[in-house]
RNA sequence: GGAGAGGUGGCAGAGUGGUUGAAUGCACUGGUCUUGAAAACCAGCAGGCGUGUAAGCGUCUCGAGGGUUCGAAUCCCUCCCUCUCCGCCA
């Protein structure tokens, strides 16, 4: 959500940032509808200021046991007048609310300029991808022949877009998010959260999923919605509440199944587990005190990073253009992995500054010590990794020639010491 | 699902139609006192919006939304949430 004072006062700055990202300029209409909003308030203000000291006349000489007839009579009179001001205020504040609510977040500075994903920008080039001796396989290949994976099974039970995982993949699946689990808690400060996974829509509406992305979303028959991502739950811990200034950063993950429509998606990345209705993530979301959030973005995309790292995968840092990155974010990092399958770099993590924008919707603020008032925080968000995807690198990267997959090191704890997935 | 109770400032907790945005206590901030600290005492301490260069002034908000009234934290309606008991249940 945008600051309105903040658009009224830079309406050119406002424009551009947005043709940046392919919005077209709209400035015109909100500062004119909140201009006539503030006009109307004000009259309705100047009503209420006499219809109040009306009243407390009233009980002042009701009080003494005098006649107050004449002043009854005159807040009478005010009422039909306030009553439609009030209703036009209403309206005017509704709409603007309204427009500026499916209105995206500025880009940074620093995000490139660019209309899709062809003009992201790769920053960084990370480990090397495997070199195998023989033609390798991709995730679906492998996880059928070890029995440990079946899309036909799960269409069975759900439909396309699902999978079953079996025997060792599934506990790899389980190892995954585990070690992910750990290395955020343990190394990088994340509390970790256990949050529901079905929200109301002021949640959505806080993150930005809602009004405009409902389409993306499953919704229950009793008007709760499965999140998309755990951004949702763990970036709303903190809606509606004013904060101390020392309680930042507050950095929570969280790992949860996240549950997707793929409504857009349609013919896209239909085979394999690449892009599933629901898939487990590990998420990291911090919020954090205004100036420290360039920093702290770097840092979150950082600790997402050594996953792949620790699991020698190779991978590339990509900074999205204007007009790829999400609704909500100001700049975004992509980490992409390196698969073998499709010998590409495909997303596994995405990292969001999103400014004060969700804070705004959210209405989450703190308190700075020494200063008065309150002042809005930011909020990041990260994949810290999708655990699912995660699951496909590993297989593809960790491929032998006989179908077998090597455990990563770092995994073996997790997995019972065992070195090897073999069928059978 | 059934029956009941309740949601007030950072927290606790008064307040059932009238100069109440809200007593009191705790917490917090500043000051006095003290060698220093504690205690005591004094003062300050909700948020949003509008207006104004500013100080300030105005307005709205006592879970949310509507209604009654000249006037609502207080009365009425709807919804949300929490708690207790019963039922069901991982």
């Amino acid at each position: 959500m945008h600051d309105i004072r903040w658009i009224r006062e830079n309406p050119a700055e406002f424009d551009s940032a947005m043709a940046k990202r392919g919005v077209e300029t709209m400035s015109a209409g909100l500062v004119e509808r909140d201009a006539n909003r503030r006009a109307v308030q004000t009259e309705l203000q100047e009503l209420q200021t006499r219809r109040n000291d009306a009243s407390k006349q009233i009980g002042i000489a009701k009080g003494k046991g005098e006649d107050a007839d004449v002043l009854i009579k005159e807040v009478g009179d005010l009422k039909d007048r306030m009553q439609s001001l009030e209703e036009k205020e209403k309206t005017l504040s509704a709409e603007l609310t309204e427009m500026l609510s499916g209105i995206p977040n500025l880009p940074a500075e620093d995000t490139p300029e660019g209309n899709g994903e062809e003009e992201n920008v790769e920053i960084r080039l990370e480990g090397n991808p495997p070199k195998f001796e023989f033609e390798a396989k991709d995730h679906v290949e492998l996880g059928e022949n070890l029995s440990g994976m079946s899309f036909e099974r799960a269409g069975k039970l759900s439909g396309a877009r699902f999978v079953v995982l079996q025997g060792a993949l599934a506990k790899l699946e389980r190892a995954l998010a585990a070690f992910m689990l750990d290395v955020q808690t343990g190394e990088f400060g994340y509390t970790e959260i256990a949050p529901p996974v079905l929200v109301k829509d002021e949640a959505l509406y806080g993150t930005g999923q809602l009004p405009k992305f409902a389409d993306d979303l499953f919704k229950t028959t009793d008007d709760l919605w499965l999140i998309p991502t755990a951004e949702v739950p763990l970036t709303n811990l903190v809606a509606d509440e004013i904060l101390a200034e020392e309680d930042l950063p507050i950095r929570v993950t969280a790992l949860t199944p996240c549950f997707r429509s793929e409504a857009g998606a349609a013919g896209k990345d239909t085979r394999g587990m690449l892009r599933q209705h629901q898939f487990n993530k590990v998420e990291l979301v911090s919020i954090c005190h205004p100036v420290n959030s360039l920093d702290e973005h770097e840092r979150m995309t950082g600790a997402a990073e050594e996953i792949l790292m620790r699991l020698g995968l190779a991978y590339r840092v990509m900074v999205l253009c204007t007009g790829d990155i999400g609704f909500s974010a100001r700049k975004t990092y992509d980490l992409e992995v390196w698969l073998p399958g499709q010998e590409t770099y495909r997303e596994i993590s995405s990292c969001s500054n999103c400014g004060d924008f969700q804070a705004r919707r959210m209405k989450a603020r703190f308190r700075p010590e020494g200063g008065k008032g309150t002042q809005f925080v930011h909020t990041l968000n990260g994949s810290g990794l999708a655990v699912g995807r995660c699951l496909i690198a590993v297989m593809e990267n960790y491929q032998n020639e006989d179908g077998s997959i090597t455990v990563p090191e770092v995994l073996r704890p997790y997995m019972n010491g065992l070195e090897l997935i073999t069928a059978g």
